[in-house]
DNA sequence: ATAATTTCGACAATCGATTGCAGAATACAA
DNA sequence: TTGTATTCTGCAATCGATTGTCGAAATTAT
């Protein structure tokens, strides 16, 4: 295990009596290199089992083809599936993936992106902690010249390449959805309002109310509300006022409207008869639940692939253009299940 | 954005008067650098906003405090469990994670395991893809130094650090749990058997026969049926012969599980009373479905913790011990839940 | 046969940080 | 005051790969 010597392309010079720049050249496939040494380069190559210290490489060439990624959490649905779909498109231009995770607090989030920054990766893709009110250290990326992706819980105030959700769209749909099904008075459980997300899936709840001329009802509307435990709490709370509301609209995740169901089916409200339930993100389990849960499709795997091109495209363009602060919008599904359907289908 | 020149540590010399090795060794809180110049340097770096070069450190000091990972699939739950643990851990220690998916193809691994191996990580953590049949690869890593530790899905004939689950006693008490619960006649749905895992999972299935004195019915035992469509599939065919099981085992996911509930109910069977049901890997959807499925808990979060702590340890040891392979087999927990309680609760 | 052009490979510098060695500067003791 | 120990700092080599420059050799053109 210790101490094992690697072969390097002095090595195999060596061996061959010649100089390493002809070595590299030769394993770039360059063309100043005689066929026949090349393919004699390539066998010593082989039979020492060479393998090419990226390390050096990296460190002469000035960038890493690494890109570096921070999100909250790696094992949740959404995210993982981001990773996996950027995974997917940067793996066939060679790149790696360095991940970290902020575990939702800023402190370790700044950490990550200063390992990262250190790292040289070319790019940071990130999606910012819930409790993030700086973004200074974003700005450092930019001043370090990396580039810099933010993606669904986005910094607005910073001017960066963004992929995001149309949380204000899909959100008004939901709720037009719920009111179009005959629900009036509809709940809003919202996640911290300093995310931008949040805000806007209120203001398209708003909104929607406003169309179809309801009135905003304030008692209805519970903030932070977005993990399952807290989704329940709001909900014990809306369903025990003395004029409780007909559906909630869970904003923040399906967890939150997980919370929401079990709470409901306990105080004994019938779903969707009686409350209309819908969720946010499109979990796994919300076809699974009896009644199985509306809710908003991100498209997160397609999410992770845009990322990915997005930022290969932006490197072809690095020499000629200035780079523009870009915003590519993903506009969601809403998946209509049992749990909104108050008439039965 | 380009051809941004980021402070090195010469910069910070220069402008102080003093060498490089100074600044190296105030960064690195060396002793032999007087108390003043120490922080006059820290003050400068700060004010340059200077940020070491990983890349140059590492390939300095031969070691890059990377680990890398491969997994078939980042966003499987099992999966991306086992990472955020191991990232808990290492992250307190300053380590980076590479993350790299297989995508269950054994020519991605053997690539992703080669670009490992150029990154100079300091350890590679693996769960090997499922049509392995040759480890060339895996010795490689051991060739170049590397550490290595496989986990859940080993190849036992690689001596290695291995992190496991005693799949065979979860799989052996599960099925005596059905037992006892009255089912007679179980079915086993099995993954692929050139995967000991799930080699492990069978013979706790018949261990359990054994133990009960129950025949082993070869055609309640269905080949590869681990995932949810194979798992449907392989449902209807045991339902339909002329004496169907009134349990089943799908012994390589929750999700063939999933497709047995489904196929189970829409074929008209009760479950659980008519036909009991048990998965694997305890994923969040198990609680939900109804009836709820009993499933078995891999710890997979404190899998990834163990192993990371695993690399920790054996780096302490590396010096003096020459390394031993070793095993560490985490033992899972039966979650019980309604998909076997045959005769209610 | 000579000149012009390619092709090939060696040399040396470079990327940025680290570190062994040696020498300078200072402190302290005799 | 001289000698010894201690603290500090600089020099230069090193990690491994890449690449611009230049000269030698080989090829082609004249």
């Amino acid at each position: 295990m210790k101490n094992k010597k690697r072969t390097t392309i002095y090595d195999i010079a060596e061996k061959l009596n010649i100089t390493a720049s002809s070595v590299s050249r030769a394993l770039n496939n360059s063309n100043y290199v005689n066929e026949n040494t090349k393919k004699l380069i390539l066998k010593t190559a082989e039979e020492l089992n060479y393998k090419r210290n990226t390390l050096a490489s990296n460190l002469r060439k000035g960038h890493s083809k690494t890109i570096g990624i921070v999100v909250p959490r790696i094992n949740q649905n959404f995210f993982s599936n981001v990773i996996a779909g950027i995974e997917e498109a940067t793996y066939q231009k060679d790149y790696n993936l360095i991940i970290c995770q902020s575990s939702e607090s800023q402190s370790k989030e700044i950490k990550c992106v200063n390992t990262l920054i250190n790292q040289h990766v070319d790019c940071i893709v990130i999606s910012v902690s819930v409790d993030g009110t700086d973004y200074q250290h974003l700005q450092n990326v930019l001043d370090h010249g990396i580039q810099l992706i933010q993606f669904d819980r986005v910094a607005d105030e910073l001017e960066t390449l963004k992929v995001i959700n149309d949380n204000e769209q899909a959100s008004f749909e939901a709720v037009s959805h719920m009111i179009e099904q005959g629900y009036k008075r509809i709940s809003l459980l919202e996640g911290p309002q300093n995310l931008q997300i949040f805000r806007q899936r209120k203001t398209g709840y708003l909104n929607a109310l406003k169309k179809y001329d309801l009135p905003i009802i304030d008692e209805l509307i519970v903030e932070n509300a977005w993990t399952k435990e807290l989704g329940a709490e709001a909900t014990r709370k809306v369903l025990s006022i003395s004029e409780p509301p007909d559906a909630i609209f869970a904003s923040t995740s399906d967890f939150s409207a997980l919370g929401v169901l079990e709470v409901a089916t306990a105080m004994g409200f019938k779903v969707p008869s009686q409350l209309g339930i819908c969720g946010y993100s499109n979990e796994a389990f919300t076809e699974l639940t009896s009644p199985s849960i509306t809710t908003i499709d991100q498209f997160s795997s397609y999410m992770g692939k845009t990322i990915a091109n997005l930022y290969f495209q932006e490197m072809e363009n690095k020499e000629e253009i200035e780079v523009v602060p870009k915003i590519i919008s993903i506009k969601p599904k809403l998946i209509i299940r049992s749990s909104t359907k108050k008439n039965g289908d």
